[in-house]
DNA sequence: TAGCATTAGTTTTAAAATGCAACTAACTTT
DNA sequence: AAAGTTAGTTGCATTTTAAAACTAATGCTA
């Protein structure tokens, strides 16, 4: 059964998960995010415990996207390794939201934590907060969820994102 | 054959990950969003032109792990809707940072868009950006990935993020 | 340079996941 | 009560997945 695509969905989000929304394709991502940068096909497969196939798979799909691109390991070599390009590197912050996601809501009483750290003080940084265009942080209460064409002003359809705890509440 | 499961991995990302990473259940969470905030199952089914059997079994994937809740439609009424619970509204802004990458790297030329505005201007948020504890805006330059035992001040290994960009020029 | 080791895929196979469509019991509406 | 709607359940064919073996290409070393 081929997976159904999300491209022709309206929201990004949908754009999005054709890319890296396969199984492994995150956390390959993640691997470029932990190390130096470039990752080769077999330190890809150690740290993550992939199968072959599926890695060449998933490395292909990333690099069709622009999220990672090869390159050779030695100056005028001929084996390639994969780097993170600057589209793959602007998923930073939604690996960082889901860290803390799964941070926050963890289960798991494992020893060993990954963090994103500040250099200046060496603590985790705080949670993402949304902001508005002049710097003011959001809140729930502070955001709606909208619908509306592109280059136009008038909306569609437009949700208060504070409802969904109104609708717990009632 | 079975997905390998992520849970034995160190990172918050892959316990995450299995929880919202399967095909659909991402677009699954959106929905909620995109609505007042209770869903029912012919509801997200058309929206979103899934199979029910993978509907059902995504829906009871994310209410065992508590990203949603089944609540009667009609008060002492025997059909059941769903909703987010905190755990899941928890996931904004896993969201709002897949929705932001999508939209700057959009290649198709949709019409229509869904995006988080703040109400008091209507303008688009901000793209989310890291902070210290202390409020301080965070570059690339200035956090760094880490590995570490819980509970412990001890780094077993630590990247600079800004060394992705370096691998890059070099 | 030759020989050996390593690497990055490629292929095969069996089990599981997926999507389509039909079915059905339960629930709701008229 | 009858009719319509809903939330799954089931059967089936295709695709995906993971494991493991294979192989050509590359790199390293004596």
């Amino acid at each position: 059964m081929v997976k159904k695509s999300f491209s022709g969905d309206i929201c990004s989000l949908a754009q999005a998960l054709d890319v890296i929304g396969e199984w492994w394709s995150m956390l390959i991502v993640r691997d470029f995010f932990l190390g130096a940068g470039v990752r080769r096909f077999e330190q890809l497969r150690d740290s993550l415990g992939i199968s072959r196939n599926i890695l060449t798979e998933r490395l292909r799909t990333l690099t069709d996207a622009g999220v990672i691109e090869r390159v050779p390991v030695k100056e005028g070599g001929r084996r390639q390794a994969y780097q993170l390009t600057e589209k793959g590197i602007d998923l930073l912050p939604t690996l960082i939201a889901m860290m803390q996601w799964g941070d926050r809501w963890r289960s798991d009483s494992g020893q060993k934590f990954v963090s994103v750290l500040a250099r200046e003080d060496h603590q985790p940084i705080a949670p993402l907060q949304a902001h508005s265009q002049a710097g003011k942080p959001l809140s729930i209460d502070d955001m709606c969820m909208t619908v509306h064409i592109k280059g136009e002003d008038r909306l569609i359809e437009e949700w208060p994102i504070s409802a969904l705890q109104k609708a717990k509440v009632g």
